[in-house]
RNA sequence: CGGAGUAUAGCUCAGCCUGGUAGAGCACUACGUUCGGGACGUAGGGGUCGCAGGUUCAAAUCCUGCUACUCCGACCA
């Protein structure tokens, strides 16, 4: 057998066997012990080794749960990867155990929000799941929760809920220790589990009803002081959403009746997101689609056709229009008819109907339609019988000439000339249309769902549109709930004020979901580094017969360990090498040594990222400078 | 809450229509062979067929009720 290269130091003084070492003995020397407290080349069923298990484990000790069959019930990857991989098993509907893979992700990513949130200078506390039914009366928020919010009663008859989230909570606390404006602003967070009764729970980890969530309130003394806080939350949330290593934008989002720029949602881009957010290639604007404006830069071209009147009896779809008149689609109008507001129903001559018309190639936003006043809310789509009683016509040949009830048109529709729509007779559209010319230029309205390549609202570049899964939500919200709960300070004056308060969250569990929608391939997960299970995994191609290789691996376990790195050593002697690869890339870890009898004849290692497609040699002296450059860089 | 579906071994599923010995693959245990990309052989362990009733000489199979879970929708953000 050929002796071990030279350049490997060993530490540990291993004897040559050609089978296991008996046990050991109880008296034994603790430098022969390796890092995990476990004797090298121990068999299986040794004690539990209750040293360093931070930093490194081995797989013949470590609750490896990956599963080669896609479960059935997974339908979004990362539910399918969680669960493959061994990180978490289903309890019950929307309900999940963390396996200890599993749990190291998520507490990597508690580590690095915690950090960042005690680095922007916010406290942490923790408040009970359970919460007393009593402080959201106080609130008013109990019947507007609805079933959601999960009523529990105790043996005394008394109602508490499981909570869905602590404004209640941290606004009774502070109400009870803050008294003066001198101690304002206050920013407190916990990390903590939450319940949300979800009528259909689904997407495995990323809409559970039990889910992990980082949230946090700021109490002040005036408007100023939370708009400064919102800032700093606003650059934590980057803070912290770069160092997971995701790609994510902060969306501006619906602010209600706060108005200005008061909430920001951050989205990490994937896929399989649930929302549509149009972020401009050229600035910091990012909205979600359904609240993005749509802007129509650009003035009318002057007419150059004549209306006209033209026959059209197959055509009563945009497309059919588009396909055998030859039209640009962009030279078409769609007119949607839709229910009028009550009010303004009465004063017009419209039946209760209202027009909206978009672009032949454009979508009808139906919230920024409800919003208008003269349409009804919720938007109703008008059906046939209405329209043709009101009208003359049936859909399919609808437009705004001689149309006989109110219409509102999208502003890209008012930059349109020469264009096509129904003639409000059956089988007829006029084309060539002209604003201005053939008929009044009606109310112009923002209508439309923005597209890829339009105008940024900010002026600036063009809108892309990706979806994104909402993993981060900050909110200035004002008095609401110090209102209501009365939490005041004295001011200088000596005067009682109302604190204003922000709150911000993250969905810690979401978060490792996104991670994975967002870093996987066809093998498995690709963990961004800062949140990988284990750094390093070391595997030997035949443990079994090879008395080198498992030297090797011992020796570069405890020195990668004695390094900091964490390490995952698969020493597990019944598994081949197929399956030992297949299991490290199922479950991401970053970095790869495989130590074979081959390679270290030449005193050589192979090294791959998880990322690479082709391994690296690496020789056995140069493992620790090179996963250093590899890793710290 | 509306619609659709599923429930049989740890997992994925067959068997049910047409009632009569509980099945396969994977996983697990033992032994042997194999050992650089999810090995092979031999032997084995493991299921009151979701629960409760009913029909029948006989029910995984037919009937009724219940429960849980999944998908689509509404809801939530």
């Amino acid at each position: 057998m050929p002796s071990l290269p030279v350049s490997v130091s060993l530490s540990v003084s291993i004897t040559r066997r050609s089978s296991y070492p008996p046990a050991p003995h109880p008296q034994q020397r603790p430098d022969q012990r390796s890092c995990d407290g476990l004797t090298p080349g121990f068999p299986y069923n040794g004690p539990l080794s209750p040293d360093n298990q931070d930093l490194a484990m081995r797989t013949s000790r470590y609750l490896l749960a990956t599963v080669k069959q896609t479960p059935s019930d997974a339908v979004v990857i990362s539910h399918q990867l969680m669960l493959r991989a061994g990180m978490v098993r289903k309890l019950s509907s929307g309900l999940y155990n963390w396996l200890p893979l599993g749990l190291r992700v998520l507490r990597k990513v508690e580590q690095i929000i915690r950090e960042e949130m005690d680095r922007a200078g916010a406290q942490e506390v923790l408040m009970p799941v359970v919460q007393p039914m009593e402080l959201w009366e106080e609130s008013g928020r109990a019947p507007a929760y609805g079933p959601e919010l999960l009523r529990i009663t105790d043996r005394h008859g008394n109602a508490f809920c499981l909570g869905p989230t602590h404004e209640e909570v941290i606004t009774d606390l502070v109400r009870n220790e803050l008294h003066s404006y001198r101690q304002l602003p206050m920013n407190f967070y916990q990390i903590q589990t939450k319940f949300r009764d979800e009528i259909r729970p689904r997407f495995g980890i990323m809409r559970s009803r039990e889910f992990i969530m980082k949230d946090a309130y700021s109490f002040h003394a005036d408007q100023a002081s939370l708009a400064a806080t919102y800032a700093v939350m606003y650059d934590t949330y980057c803070r912290i959403f770069d160092r997971l290593g995701l790609d994510y934008r902060p969306v501006a989002a619906d602010t209600g009746a706060i108005g200005g720029s008061a909430s920001h949602e951050f989205h990490v881009l994937a896929s399989s997101g649930e929302d549509a957010i149009a972020f401009s290639d050229s600035s910091d604007y990012a909205a979600n689609v359904e609240l993005a404006e749509a802007i129509a830069p650009g003035e009318r071209a002057a007419p150059g056709e004549t209306m006209t009147l033209v026959d059209t009896p197959d055509a009563r779809t945009i497309a059919e229009l588009v396909a055998q008149f030859k039209l640009p689609v962009e030279k078409t109008v769609k007119t949607l008819i839709v229910a009028a507001d009550h009010v303004s129903a009465d004063q017009e001559t419209g039946g209760g109907l209202v027009a909206l018309l978009v672009r032949g190639d454009h979508e009808l936003n139906d919230i920024k339609a409800e919003k208008l006043p003269q349409v009804a809310s919720p938007l109703r789509f008008a059906d046939d019988e209405e329209i043709r009683a009101a009208i003359g016509a049936g859909p399919g040949s609808l437009g705004p000439v001689q149309l006989s009830i109110p219409c509102v048109i999208d502003r890209s529709v008012a930059l349109m000339s020469d264009f096509a729509a129904g003639a409000n007779q059956d089988g007829k559209h006029y084309f060539g249309i002209n604003w201005e010319r053939d008929l009044p230029l009606p109310e112009i309205a923002d209508l439309r769902n923005v597209v890829e390549g339009d105008a940024s609202p900010d002026g600036q570049g063009t809108l892309t549109i990706k979806r994104g899964i909402e993993v981060g939500h900050i909110f200035q919200l004002g008095t609401k709930y110090s209102e209501a709960l009365k939490a005041t300070v004295l001011d200088e004056r000596g005067k009682k004020v109302v604190m204003p308060m922000g709150c911000y969250g993250i969905g810690v569990t979401r978060v490792v979901a996104a991670a994975i929608e967002q870093n996987h391939d066809d093998r498995g997960i690709t963990w961004p580094e800062a949140i990988a299970p284990f750094q390093i995994i070391l595997v030997p191609i035949n443990l079994k017969k090879s008395v080198r290789e498992k030297e090797v691996c011992e020796q570069l376990y405890a020195d990668l360990t004695s390094a900091g790195y964490e390490v995952l050593y698969d020493d597990r002697e019944k598994e081949r090498l197929g399956v030992k690869l297949a299991d490290a890339e199922l479950i991401g870890i970053p970095h790869r040594i495989v130590v074979s009898e081959q390679h270290l004849d030449e005193g050589q290692l192979e090294y791959r990222a998880r990322r690479d497609d082709d391994n690296t040699m690496l020789s056995v002296d140069e493992v620790l400078d090179f996963l250093e450059r590899r890793i710290k860089s």
